[in-house]
DNA sequence: ATACCATATGGTAACGTTACCATATCACAT
DNA sequence: ATGTGATATGGTAACGTTACCATATGGTAT
């Protein structure tokens, strides 16, 4: 079935010796433009194909690129992320080599260096602070959406503060004054934080007094369900909500209209993710804030053999996506 | 940084010939346990790593398994093939190389074939017919989540049937009569047709007449959510609602509460794929089918050397799932 | 004794490619 | 004439591994 022809079999057929055929297969100068067509002319005819095997014995340089993530690396969120790496890859002729950590992280990576990675990608399903082994020092290595704690690696995560800023502006430019916040909540802890921070910046432009009472955690839907119904019934109640995740506002919007309101009329949401298939399937269809898994995997392979003297902690925009589920009130 | 150690290194360092250390690494016999603990402790000492360029290309057998998709392989439902055939790959010391196929599917194997791969897996990120080019024959290849028309490869589908009878099922079993159904439409034309006769032969069963009035599709959410309150508005209105995706479930929910109605008192819903973001955040829980993607992509690695006769073509079936949106009713 | 087999061991020639060296030609300046 | 440098071209030695062959030893059946 496969014929296993060699570039010396190539080489006789075009009349020419091997190397000029290597020359003409790696984009090497000094060759003639007529012996260039006959090998090319003899490839096609042959219908010859490379062994990598032996290209990268010579060479060392195999364009194969690891991509390793943490046991859940076949969640929805990190799916991006490989997406905007490949795309990467391909462009500059590499390969993703994708692999699930299994329960060793440093078998895992010794798995790769054994097929002569020329770098690797660490990428988590949600952003976090990792550890990792020391054996992935011997390789460059770039981490997505994850960071290790002595910023040893380069790295690139979302900015999650100008994600919480854009979702509470959204709000207060369409005029709410009393937004409710449903934040996420350990252990995803710097989206914690800087959502947070984002948030009452948001609120300080606008001279709103921060209020605790306005504030609540995210969890599993009845949980959720739950807290949307106590802001709901507050004395002083929010006009617009803030969710942690699309997945919070999905339970929101339920909440909201069991308790026989309507979105946007009575009260407009923000959630935070777009994951595509709960912010477009849900009625109205939610504003929300883009995590930029797509470009975190691209940063990372792009940053791969970037070689700055110190590593690189990027942080990367949040975009506010623009649907239906914001309306502008008057106060 | 890589020490650029041979198999020669550690032969001297163990004192014994380079073929002994070969036996070793591969497990072979003929290799007394005095010997084979001197090399073992050597690759220990030294930090010893193979080089897998260096072998294949000895030994043509590479251990690489192509794991191909349509250009949307990075949606959340192609995600579990590849999880699938990945926890079947490394059972069996194999790895996959995943590539989305770019514009041309032709040139997609080709590159996966100068990679020397065992074998090629083709995947679909929603249940259809595909063609494939003539050079994926030149190494074993099998499909997940869709078919060729002539069988000559072998493939996994859901079994469309049996998920669209289970959904109708449930919902009898609970004392339901007129039941709603909300079909998905082309391009998904086997999962339209199967689901419809496995929700006809249900009802068959429990001698309730096919109403054509109750049947709908499904579409993007706004439509969904209409249709939904078409189907509510009938003079003989469904008391459950089969939806053909937990999206479509989604924008019923909506419909539903808009309606002033509340699930699952006034009505039940059964969705269908089992998107776990979707169906654990709506509230209730929603009771759906799951797609087998995790089994699709187990069986399609491992049928890749089973070597039949004539290339199997399983259909896999979709269990019920069930959590709180289906209420059992007295006639 | 002899023959034969299982076990053990190491030397060495491939595997298909590319890097390096050697060589050759031609143009163009000295 | 002579030197220099750019362009062409091919031979051959690696790269690190495993398959094959040769050899050696000890046990067991003839």
């Amino acid at each position: 079935m496969s014929n296993n022809l060699t570039i010396k079999d190539i080489a006789r057929h075009a009349n020419v010796g091997t190397t000029t055929v290597s020359r003409v297969l790696n984009d090497h100068p000094y060759v003639s433009q007529e012996k260039r067509e006959r090998v090319l002319h003899a490839i096609e005819e042959l219908n010859y194909r490379q062994n990598f095997g032996a290209k990268w014995l010579r060479s060392t340089n195999t364009g194969l690129i690891g991509f390793l993530t943490d046991g859940v690396a076949t969640t929805p969120y990190a799916v991006d992320i490989i997406g905007g790496a490949q795309d990467a890859a391909s462009a500059s002729e590499h390969v993703l080599m994708v692999v699930n950590a299994g329960n060793s992280l440093e078998a895992s990576v010794e798995f790769l260096l054994e097929r002569q990675v020329a770098g690797i990608i660490y990428a988590a399903f949600f952003h976090c602070e990792v550890t990792l082994p020391d054996n992935i020092y011997q390789v460059p290595t770039t981490l997505a959406n994850c960071f290790v704690g002595d910023k040893s690696l380069p790295s690139a995560v979302p900015d999650e503060f100008i994600g919480g800023y854009r979702a509470t502006k959204v709000l207060l430019d369409a005029g709410h004054r009393r937004i409710g916040f449903l934040n996420v909540t350990p252990p995803a802890i710097p989206a914690k934080q800087g959502r947070l921070a984002g948030y009452k910046q948001a609120l300080d432009e606008f001279d709103v007094p921060f209020d605790p009472e306005l504030i609540g955690t995210t969890t599993e839907s009845p949980e959720n369900y739950a807290t949307t119904m106590r802001l709901l019934k507050l004395k002083n109640p929010p006009t617009a909500l803030f969710c942690g995740t699309d997945r919070t506002a999905m339970a929101s919007y339920i909440a909201i209209l069991d308790a026989g309101m309507r979105i946007p009329d009575d009260i407009s949401i923000v959630g935070f993710d777009n994951q595509i298939d709960v912010a477009e399937g849900l009625l109205p269809m939610l504003t929300t804030i883009q995590l930029p898994h797509y470009e975190m995997g691209k940063w990372a392979f792009n940053q791969l053999f970037a070689n700055n003297e110190t590593p690189i902690q990027e942080k990367i925009d949040c975009q506010l996506i623009e649907r239906d589920s914001v309306k502008t009130i008057t106060t």
